[in-house]
DNA sequence: TGTTAATTCGAGGCAGCCTCAGTATAGTTT
DNA sequence: AAACTATACTGAGGCTGCCTCGAATTAACA
């Protein structure tokens, strides 16, 4: 058996000023900024940042992590307790989280099929609850029979792109038009 | 006045060699490909590809010359001949233009309110095209009454964006959901 | 206080960005 | 065809960022 130790005081200090620092950076610069500029915020040698984040995927992994928890718990509410417009509710909660750093949009919809991305397990998650939502609006006649799981994940990225690059109002109006597609009875 | 000379025989030859050189590294490895890569494979020094291209965006723009003509040729003609189907025939092309290499969909959404950019221009000309052609469906009925301009640019961008990030399928998707919300009769 | 395994450090190799002083040459003039 | 010169090309060099790895440090435990 191995007897796990207590990780040194030292290292879970410098791990808390990193993710801080990145936090910090990634909001101003955006998901692509030096990882050296993080570590000197965080008066850190480049190595240490490596030793607790081997890639920058990973890195903001971790900063994610209790932003997800957040929006998972969102997603099992809404599907414990169904209401009308519960899929609204989750798309734009979704898409919300996927433009907490500009460039990470882009990094979520690509470690959707990227098995090798620390990001993938989270980004099926998500998926998988967009899913089960429009399969439930699916039965309800709530949106049209050709919707599905895709349609969301495609509806989230976008919009989540869109309030990166252009604006929250735009991305938030393709929300509601995409969203009133859905709607329509018979597809187009 | 100044009077222009015409280019000497070697920087034609090598302004084109650089162009088609780029075109075959965006296409391949994005608009982010390093311009040395460019420049050896146009058989050139990287000094000689900054003289004609002093920015990656002023590469991007020159090998967009093209395009963006046969581009504006068919706005025009939408213009010209209404059609029913003509919001989403230009939505589907401007789109199809904007995903020509990935990473161009981003640059383009910022390039509209960017004024430095040397996009600047033909996204402009782009964003007036839709706003025309939103303009007339309004008054025929085909779209809602709030339906504005800048319903299609956040179209085209989040559909492009979709194109590189996720899959033609999707963005073609996307659009038609979208189209399909804005001829909803009544605003949600 | 000593031992040891965990952690940190940062120099160093590599690639890409962009500039600029020096060099080459196409096109012109005599 | 030689000389001239504006135009264009060259590539070393300074800078930043990525990532690795061997040496130095130090926190935890006995």
């Amino acid at each position: 058996m191995t007897t796990t130790r207590r990780p040194r005081a030292d290292a879970r200090r410098n791990y808390e000023r990193l993710l801080a620092e990145a936090d910090a950076a990634f909001r101003e610069g955006g998901i692509e900024s030096s990882l050296e500029s993080v570590a000197r915020r965080a008066g850190v040698a480049i190595g240490t940042l490596y030793g607790h984040f081997p890639t920058r995927r990973a890195l903001v992994g971790a900063l994610l992590r209790e932003r997800n928890e957040g929006l998972f718990d969102l997603g099992d509410r809404l599907l414990a307790h169904p209401a009308p417009d519960a899929l609204a509710t989750w798309v734009r909660a979704a898409t919300a989280h996927a433009a907490a750093y500009s460039g990470l949009a882009a990094l979520l919809a690509d470690g959707l099929d990227d098995e090798t991305s620390e990001l993938h397990a989270s980004c099926r998650r998500m998926a998988d609850i967009g899913e089960r939502l429009v399969a439930r609006a699916r039965e309800t006649g709530a949106v049209r029979p050709d919707a599905t799981g895709d349609d969301i994940i495609a509806l989230t990225t976008a919009a989540a792109s869109l309030h990166e690059h252009r604006s929250a109002a735009e991305a938030d109006r393709l929300i509601t038009l995409t969203l009133a597609g859905l709607a329509t009875t018979r597809p187009a």
